[in-house]
DNA sequence: TCAAAAGTGTTAGAGGTACACCCATGA
DNA sequence: TCATGGGTGTACCTCTAACACTTTTGA
């Protein structure tokens, strides 16, 4: 199609970094789509991403077109694949290079951007059913990563987790954010992590202390308030 | 430099396909370099590769200039890594997607490719000092990867490892292929994995199965050969 | 007094790692 | 008989997974 062809013979793909940006709501895992403005696909949701400019390492054009797109900054940004089947794109030759990412709910400051009709966090339990392109595929993979990364307690992971929960939290509020986290599934059918056990690894972290005195009351009793350094140094 | 751009606004980058070919040769690790007839970098040494077609998957492309410019068939193609620093190429906007790979020694009818003036299995020990473009850091994250996967067994290691052996081979020459590559160091300082803890993991995989009545005599107590079936079906 | 969530230890099994001696052969 | 590599088993340690009851509060 409109792939380009040069002197030397070699022609040249479009290249794209799309990201799948993940944050957790009422306990539920939920990612970023945006409803495109234009064709192809107008109309579909999509992951948000964009075009790598001239000389742009790919890692920083998932990063800036986040911003721009949606206004999050990403807590992890971690390359997890290649896309480049043909016939993904109706454009043409179009290669994307896939990039999960996390942030806080509290970060969303949600803005449609230039080519962006909607943008709107999904469960990933309830995803709309026609995704634009390839996404459907990019993100079932971004979430077994995601699932495989938790599983291990993951720094990438564990880090915008944190960030995701209020500077003060339970361990309990921590347990259930991860567990959405781990699961990816809806919040009926997850299973749950042992609640000595997951107590027992998180409080091995560095960087996780408990807050002397600070405790969150209900209709229960009252439970320990903690916090997390990021700085490790300090630990 | 000569990278295109469009009316859409979106430049387009060369991309190549850049491939680690590993084997064993005498229990050491070696790595297949070219010496590169061309501008840039004429006459220094550089990992196989090149530019992808037109729609063509890049790993298809690994295959396929693995092929054209050695005439290997890798067991084993695993993508590790984008390479995309401004600069790693004077030509201009070139990115490279890095595989590694491996085989065995046996199938190396090494041949010149077009561009290449000389190819040459080089000890990872004793690489040449200046390597063209970025390829010494391509190859010290291909180093990692692979020792990390040899560390747990990893089937896309186990396969091409034994494809490298004999048909039918001792579990000391197993070993010592093994050692090889997880150290991935000279065959002095490299760390020998423990004989009875090897065995016992090597012997529990599927496929691998003792030879009755078959042993390889030396100048010691005659050692048991052994075989594997790749085909897991049958195990 | 009841409902709701917080908090708390122990045990069994699996897997990994460290470790040393005898065996069969050819020279 | 000696040098060479072949062959073998056990013990400890760590990590993981399974498992149930008491405590404190608000309603």
């Amino acid at each position: 199609m409109n792939a380009s062809r040069y002197a030397d013979g070699y022609a040249r793909p479009s290249l794209a970094a799309d990201i799948a940006l993940f944050t957790v709501i009422n306990g539920e895992l939920h990612l970023l789509l945006i409803e495109r403005g234009e064709s192809p696909f107008k109309g579909h949701w999509a992951l948000p991403g964009g075009f790598v400019q001239e000389y742009e390492p790919i890692a920083d054009c998932a990063r800036r077109e986040l911003g721009e797109e949606t206004g999050f900054k990403a807590a992890l940004l971690e390359q997890f694949g290649i896309f480049d089947q043909k016939g993904r794109d109706p454009r043409g030759w179009y290669i994307s290079v896939a990039f999960m990412a996390m942030t806080s709910e509290k970060d969303a400051t949600i803005k449609a951007g230039t080519d962006a009709a909607d943008t709107r966090w999904f469960p990933v339990s309830h995803l709309p059913d026609r995704l634009a392109f390839d996404h459907s595929e990019i993100i079932e993979r971004a979430l077994e990563e995601l699932g495989e990364r938790a599983g291990r307690f993951d720094q990438a992971i564990m880090d915008p987790l944190f960030a995701m929960l209020p500077e003060h939290f339970t361990l309990s509020q921590l347990q259930e954010a991860f567990d959405a986290i781990h699961a990816g599934r809806s919040k009926e059918d997850k299973q749950e992590s042992d609640k000595r056990n997951f107590r027992k690894r998180v409080l091995a972290l560095p960087g996780l202390q408990a807050i002397p005195g600070a405790t969150q009351r209900g209709k229960h009793r009252p439970a320990q308030l903690y916090k997390y350094n990021t700085d490790r140094s300090s630990g």
